[in-house]
DNA sequence: TGTACAATCATTGTATACAATCAACCCTAG
DNA sequence: CTAGGGTTGATTGTATACAATGATTGTACA
């Protein structure tokens, strides 16, 4: 199957989402010349996309083998969750001080999705809300060393929670949670923000089952045309 | 000049130095064909090379114009410090529980170091020096995420440090830090290194003149040249 | 003289062909 | 039936040719 020619950067957008939201099931090998063929460019775009998605630990590439999307264990997800925790209360800190009346309405925007979706049942939308929630938040704290850091902490963090189940959490504690923060945001009140922040994180490990995956797996070719613009 | 031919890893390490001791000033254009042509390789793996380098942060890629030796400014020195007063003293706490003898070992190497180039007034070698012990502690960590990135950003500040003039440092003050530091981490007392750690940071930053802006430019030809065995 | 515009050139971006690598398979010898 | 070793095939790694981009220079015209 071949599809109209696409650019770099939508390539790696599309990937990105696709392993992000664990359609490309963790561990599975990505082929150069199949995604080529699928994207309908040459290999070499293909090798920059995949080269990229490496350095934000998003695929692991061994030599002369392969690209295989990103397979957490359990122990590598309590090393991300604990740098997480390291950054993330200072940068919600910094964001209360910075944030822009834009930041808060994003923030906003992404709260009342989050609500919405847990409304309508439908828990893996809501996970995504709340990390563009959560993103919103530390993009506010205008530090770019520290916002590229957190973003591919909160991208792995976001892969934890949609590959093992999650399904235990309190959806309302959770949302009340994220409204807290935003409200003290919204305040100036940047050390109540940073307390919600390192309170809020232990809340959200406590609810992973390790023990069970969840299945969203999709074939590249059915990524490529749900993606494909018409 | 060209000479014979080297791996992608080997031409990555031999860029990353020279950036990292601000032999490419600032600001310098990295040509693909003329690395290449130096370098004895394609244009291929160079621009591999390019890509990562700029994942790191040691140069910047503008499209369709080309690749550039990181300039850090003022404020971003200090966007840089800020991550990495964030960061250190927390891997410095764990460094304290986690140090193998083999980590201790070195963090000592590198001390003595220190003090054999400050004793033969080699200021420049002495700070390759207090990075290599900066990077020693933090590796002993063991939390390759936090590692990742507080290589990254100690490199930065290594950079900083090499470009602006930081001459009017108390060359033994630090050597003294950097002992008490390590006895810290020896004795596993983590509060305590992660206090000296804190307190570390600021006394390097006070030192930087950003006024006074050092040269140790070398041309591409002459890096390579110095880095090619035989 | 200064400005708009066209041609030129240096450089990066992409496609394609070929080389190198490594795993899996098969075949043979013991 | 098993162990060793060579062969094959799938995949990545590299070189090279060509296309696209955008800055620079030169030039005509007001």
């Amino acid at each position: 199957m071949s599809h109209s020619k696409m650019g770099e950067h939508q390539i790696y957008q599309i990937l990105r989402n696709a392993i992000f939201n664990a359609e490309l099931p963790p561990g599975t090998q990505l082929v150069e010349s199949s995604l080529a063929e699928g994207f309908g460019v040459s290999r070499t775009p293909i090798r920059a996309v995949l080269s990229r998605l490496k350095y934000e630990s998003l695929v692991r590439i061994i030599p002369n083998r392969g690209a295989f999307v990103y397979c957490p264990t359990p122990e590598e997800a309590e090393q991300i969750f604990f740098v997480r925790q390291m950054l993330e209360p200072e940068a919600t800190y910094l964001a209360a001080l910075n944030a822009s009346s834009s930041d808060l309405e994003s923030m906003n925007f992404f709260l009342d999705k989050e609500e919405q979706y847990y409304k309508q049942n439908q828990p893996h939308l809501a996970l995504q809300a709340i990390h563009s929630f959560h993103f919103a938040v530390i993009e506010a704290c205008k530090n770019p060393y520290l916002i590229q850091y957190l973003q591919e902490i909160l991208s792995l963090t976001h892969i934890i929670l949609t590959f093992y189940d999650v399904s235990e959490s309190n959806t309302t504690d959770s949302n009340h949670e994220h409204r807290d923060l935003y409200d003290a945001i919204y305040q100036r009140d940047a050390t109540r923000a940073k307390q919600l922040a390192n309170e809020h994180i232990p809340s959200i490990v406590k609810d992973i089952d390790f023990t069970k995956k969840l299945n969203h797996s999709l074939s590249i070719d059915q990524i490529i045309t749900r993606y494909t613009p018409k």
